[in-house]
DNA sequence: AAATTTGTAACTTAATAAATTACAATAGAT
DNA sequence: ATCTATTGTAATTTATTAAGTTACAAATTT
């Protein structure tokens, strides 16, 4: 019952590329090293979110970019982007049939974490990329605010 | 990184518990055969589920019976009664706190996965195991009225 | 007392996410 | 045109952990 790192990584891939366009070089070695990852793993997380058409590359060139602005991409895409097994919960496959309950509760199931994932994939369809960078600034600021006074 | 059937394997501990009650014996063995598991992993469920005050087993005995009426049950309770991580997503945590977004994002993501995963837990929570009971023994009658006409 | 069952610890197996290795394809600089 | 840096992807290895197994003491029932 546990969705796997890529969605954090994949949205930290995302957010870095908006903050740090301009700054540094958008390498995936650099992005890696933001992630503590190694950068295969951010290329491959990359081609993706490229696929699911939210994030440009160039082959060969360090020039990876946002396909649609910041408010336009939602977390639920970047986790459908990412994440093959979508469901939240897990079903067990192998009940027994012969068994009342073996027999109907896998149907059953199905149908109550429906909509225990679909209400959460309603909160994360409205979030956006841009709330994310946003917040991230903030206490970034609210960071550096802290540092000055104590100096 | 495997995903937990225990969730759905304690529901229907429970779920059996109460529809075979007085019609077969409950033991782990042969709730374990409806699930599909060994008796040991019954147990082990079984035991969690007593702790959290959900049920009541005897020692040397095949009498478990539900601690609360069913529909005083909720699975979100079955859920932090058999689940150590309760997380729905995970928050990478090896990212560069030197980096703005590495050291922000940590954060920045636990608060947006709160607000998802608490969407998700207060359907689980809304839910009740007699809605779940309710569920299957429709289900049955539904398929065992299929079969007859089939006849 | 014998047979059955629970409760739990310790260990093994299986599944899989993440990391690594390797290399072809592309881009940009000189 | 060649050299260097980089992306894109396949194949493999490693690490993690859920599930399954073995073992046995403790309690119950007959």
């Amino acid at each position: 019952m546990k969705i796997s790192t890529r969605f954090s990584d994949s949205i930290h891939i995302l957010a870095f590329i908006n903050i740090y366009h301009g700054k540094v070089p958008l390498t995936s070695n650099n992005i890696a090293s933001s992630i503590g990852t190694s950068p295969v793993v951010v290329r491959r997380l990359m081609s993706q979110l490229r696929k699911a058409g939210l994030l440009n590359t160039v082959h060969g060139a360090a020039e990876p970019s946002l396909a649609k602005d910041p408010t336009a991409i939602s977390l639920y895409d970047v986790f459908l982007a990412v994440e093959d097994n979508t469901h939240l919960f897990t079903i067990d496959h192998k009940t027994n049939p012969e068994c009342i309950v073996g027999g109907n509760i896998q149907e059953t199931l199905t149908e109550a974490y429906h909509q225990a994932e679909v209400a959460a994939e309603a909160k994360l369809a409205r979030t956006s990329l841009q709330d994310i960078i946003d917040t991230i600034l903030v206490k970034q600021a609210q960071k550096e605010a802290r540092q000055r006074k104590e100096d």
